[in-house]
DNA sequence: CGATTTTTTGAATCATATCAACGTACGTGG
DNA sequence: CCACGTACGTTGATATGATTCAAAAAATCG
């Protein structure tokens, strides 16, 4: 399972000695969960990240009409976390499951500390990862207040066509902010308008 | 005027060395701005960002409805810019101005690098800066997915209560994503509530 | 195959937007 | 320092986009 991470890297361009993979290596743990598992509820302290190896999970919150709201994906070779809960130790507000059964790696946060210290580079690396992270939060910060439904979602499948097509709609209306039932009438006039 | 970022980094409890002060304070150039005066425009590279000092900034974009939509507010020790454009050296999408007259401390890429390379302690305080924006830019994201209107400019004027003070209420609808004419009615159904 | 989940559709409703008008406050130049 | 003009905030009437609730149709799973 570790080799996806080394691709995964090598694609990143970001170069590591054997020692410093083999390293890094020591300091996770391979894990599979199933469809709708959780890896962290409401109330939980977040004590890990997870890199997705296979699969795809979810973080969301639950509002107190019992209605969810989807804050990230992480389909295969993204990282996840609720970041506020991991940073400053307090109990999360979100919720994190498997949207597909999964292979994940996780890493805690005494092992990030020793790989960060080990290894610069990677400390570099996580650092643009979280300013591309901010940017994209950033555009959709944008997007919701400028863009109508429509447009979100046109602007969704461009962006994750991959994703579009695997989770079920009720997802990406979730992440888009609004009902399923409005996402299949936007699903319906855009059709219409393509023919 | 740089006694300010001083004071502010005595705030933060990050310990400068006298020497180290002095090299920053090097790199950084003094600034006083108008009300509406711009420091970005669409369309431009966003090659600095500001420390402000004194008075406020605000990042937003224009739609094509010209309609604006303030993505942050920069009070005083707020730090601003287009991080996208920044970073990836793109035309930016967003404008930058002064809601105030203000003073601020300009810092070009350039110096940051050098910045960075020389005081590790303040790379690492950037990074923390950045992580706290990605965790309030998630918590926007939520809450503008799961609270109305009403509920939005609670939370606003109960975390930022000397903004809500100082700003004129369209900037404020403009940062909620209503618009001044909702505020308008939000505030008017908030204060016949409390009576 | 049946059971459950997901998607679609319709009708009524709600929150917010839009447009227009009016009053108020504000700062700016004479 | 006052008067004027512009920007700001409020209000009303109406429009619109999205939600809600209910139910049927379609897809998926075991």
């Amino acid at each position: 399972m570790k080799e996806a991470l080394c691709k995964y890297l090598r694609e990143k361009k970001l170069d590591l000695t054997e020692d410093q993979m083999i390293f890094w290596f020591s300091l996770l743990t391979e894990r599979k969960i199933k469809r709708g598992e959780f890896l962290l509820r409401e109330g939980e302290v977040e004590k890990r990240g997870s890199f997705v190896v296979k699969g795809c999970l979810r973080l969301y919150s639950i509002d107190e009409k019992g209605r969810d709201h989807i804050i990230q994906f992480a389909p295969e070779n993204w990282w996840i976390r609720d970041m506020e809960s991991y940073a400053i130790g307090t109990p999360s507000n979100y919720f994190i499951d498997a949207v597909e059964d999964s292979e994940i790696l996780l890493m805690d946060k005494t092992a990030e500390e020793k790989l960060m210290k080990k290894i610069p580079s990677l400390a570099l690396f996580f650092q643009n990862l979280l300013f591309r992270r901010q940017i994209a939060s950033q555009k959709r910060i944008n997007a919701t207040m400028s863009a109508t439904a429509d447009e979100r979602y046109l602007d969704f499948i461009k962006t994750y066509p991959s994703l579009a097509m695997r989770l079920p709609q009720h997802m990406i209306a979730s992440y888009l902010g609004i009902t399923p039932e409005s996402l299949s009438r936007v699903r319906k006039s855009i059709s219409k308008k393509k023919n």
